[in-house]
DNA sequence: GCACTTTTGTCGACCTTTGACAGAAGTTGC
DNA sequence: GCAACTTCTGTCAAAGGTCGACAAAAGTGC
């Protein structure tokens, strides 16, 4: 039997996970091939339920061509968001619609075994009330709070998780889930939920996360940046020039020990206002306090500085600014402009846009999701899936 | 005609790439399909010149194998190399070895005809030289000193070259030579050609070039970054915390300010040392001067600080230095080193090189070379070739 | 209702890929 | 030096994918 009997059968895929719907003509001329042979692999993509009909369109003259798109529920897929102090399971289906969602306050010092079980445990119950099996869970998308190695799943001496050093996150819960399972730092997957859900034409996107650390996930030709040890973006430990702040890190100046949540709230104490923690920093800045708003203020013009180098190095079209310090203080975000855009080069700063975060604290589960969907529905790995359905009886091989 | 025909082709082709030579045995395994198709791949190949034989293979207990490999001197490209004084033009066969070059004391501030018209007659006279006809050059890659968007082939509001911006250089240079022609700033053409030539395994890599201006030119995940408006990597404008030194941009503390060529020869003038340009700067640290080794380590020291967040932002894992003056003092270097791994997270820093540049002031025009080469031998570019081949009658269509 | 337009499914022809086979080329052991 | 064995090479028919063409179906506009 030919091997490359599905191999155009996922371009056509391919086209197609955009989401629009398509007709057969359409999909032709985009991909090259004969309206025929579109016909051939539209066929094979409804029998295995991946794309269905949606309609006709609107005649031009003659008879009404049918449209054909993704049908997102087809299968499922598994965005995990693991914080601090917190971890978010969602069930999503292909189109990276939530379909539930559940929620734990469980703190990620108890160690991997007791989080991830947590989260196996979530997702089969959550896959259990929608009433459907949890092989049609394709691929879990999940976001660390630390360092992690993407290619192994693995996180990576991460500073605020002890008991997880290069424990092999991916695996474990391959075996428990019976599917790929993605693992990236979650200020990555920040980027990319908000890249692709707010941002789908921009290539070029930074997101700054400023809560009670500050980190960076870069974007750059329309591809995850993570370095060669996967750290790349940390933005928490770059020098802040005219600062000599000590830093836990051991270093000084860092622009965590000047702008980060605890910063904040300790130079409000040094003003006489009370603020020990991120969210009090946070109330403090919508009660309107003008302390706060002045604080924020410079810790947005620090930020801004380390920023400026971030636009003369990386050229991105947009920088998103999220986190929870970003979503309460307009302040933070001007005191960012006001720098970032007297401190880069002109040419750097022509087109880019400096914009607020649009998913309110949604971005790390939507990037998940996102990093699940991207797996599940690579070339690679569909043209797996239909070879193993068209043979049902040879194990799959992956090449 | 099935129009899939070449498809196969341009991945057998891909796999012998790298230079090396294999059975088709061997071809078959990489590639997955079976020997007797890659027999007629290898015959395609062959008949357009792309693929010779070269030799058999030591025989494992039976008929010995008989071994293929790229043919380089199959086709020409052309590498160029412009700097603000000179102009490097070198005609490379397909393996990136050099096989002529001119050279022209040319200012670039003489616009783009003088320039690019000089440079053609170069192409053609070594093309004459070596009795090829100019139909064999397959591309040309050509490196500009200022911001240039690689899409269209444009300079950008170059600084130091007046009348270049926005002049067509592609499309100039293509008609009068009959080929594509790929422009990229000479900063990013150099970290091309190094991590090509010196670091084919390593896919994070930095270019810090160090002259007259300083820039940066960066690889990760084995991909030029070059951010929405080609400008990325510019690191000479870049803050440096605890230098207030104005710079010419209108900002102040900028690394260029205080750690290129003109600020260095000016600071030696400050110590009574006589220097007025880069020039002379390396002249006096070859010859030892004590001055000369404390100014220059102070550079290395004020780029460790940027290239310190560089590190943190990017992950590399190795950082190049290259350019005039990094060629002449082992003291830039060790100021980098002692600041950069003191001011990067530890995690960053486990497994990153600080490495002098390999290719003798080369880089620039061995990575032109390289930018030729896989535009004209991309898979891309190879089926348009090989379908146009098998139907001498019909246009060629690119997709 | 009729002429015209556009889509759809089907079919034979063509091209690529494959696995098998016989012959060629080389090695090892006696 | 010869026989047995190993490995590579070229050829070929069968199988599968793709294409363009065609007739039937479905819709529009007058």
């Amino acid at each position: 039997m030919c091997l490359t009997a599905c191999m155009r059968t996922s371009e056509i895929f391919d086209l197609l996970r955009d989401g629009r719907a398509r007709t057969r003509s359409e999909l032709a001329r985009e991909s090259g091939l004969a309206r025929s042979s579109v016909a051939l692999h539209i066929d094979t993509l409804m029998s295995v339920g991946y794309v269905a009909p949606v309609g006709d369109a609107a005649s031009t003259g003659g008879r009404r061509a049918s449209l054909f798109a993704l049908n997102p529920s087809a299968r499922l897929v598994v965005g995990v968001d693991v914080g601090a102090t917190h971890v978010i399971v969602e069930l999503a289906d292909l189109g990276g619609t939530g379909i539930a969602a559940s929620r734990a306050e469980l703190d990620v010092a108890e160690g991997p075994e007791a989080v991830l079980g947590w989260i196996a445990e979530a997702v089969r119950s959550l896959v259990a009330q929608q009433q459907r099996s949890l092989d049609d869970v394709v691929a879990v998308g999940i976001g660390l709070p630390g360092p992690v190695e993407h290619a192994t799943g693995r996180p990576i001496s991460p500073p605020i998780m002890p008991g997880w050093h290069r424990f092999d996150v991916a695996e474990w819960l391959r075996e428990r889930l019976g599917c790929p399972v993605l693992v990236d730092n979650d200020v990555n997957i920040m980027a990319l939920g908000e890249q692709r859900t707010a941002w789908p034409d921009t290539e070029d996107l930074v997101l700054v996360k400023v809560a009670t650390g500050i980190g960076a996930g870069i974007i750059s030709g329309g591809r995850l940046q993570r370095g060669a040890r996967g750290t790349a973006g940390d933005l928490g430990h770059v020098r802040v020039p005219g600062s000599t702040a000590p830093c836990r890190c051991g270093n000084e100046g860092c622009l965590e020990a000047v702008a980060a949540g605890p910063a904040i709230a300790a130079r409000l104490r040094e003003l006489g206002v009370h603020a020990t923690s991120t969210g009090e920093v946070v109330a403090l800045a919508a009660q309107g306090s003008l302390e706060a708003a002045q604080v924020l203020r410079d810790a947005g013009r620090a930020i801004g500085e380390v920023l400026a180098m971030v636009v003369n190095l990386v050229n991105p079209s947009v920088i998103v600014v999220g986190g929870r310090l970003a979503g309460a203080a307009n302040e933070l975000h001007a005191g960012i402009s006001e720098v970032v855009y007297r401190r880069s080069l002109p040419l750097a700063t022509e087109h880019l846009r400096i914009a607020a975060s649009e998913t309110k604290g949604d971005a790390g589960v939507r990037g998940a999701v996102v990093l699940a969907i991207e797996h599940a529905l690579s070339p690679d790995v569909l043209d797996a899936e239909l070879l193993a359905l068209s043979r049902p009886d040879q194990p799959v091989v992956m090449r």
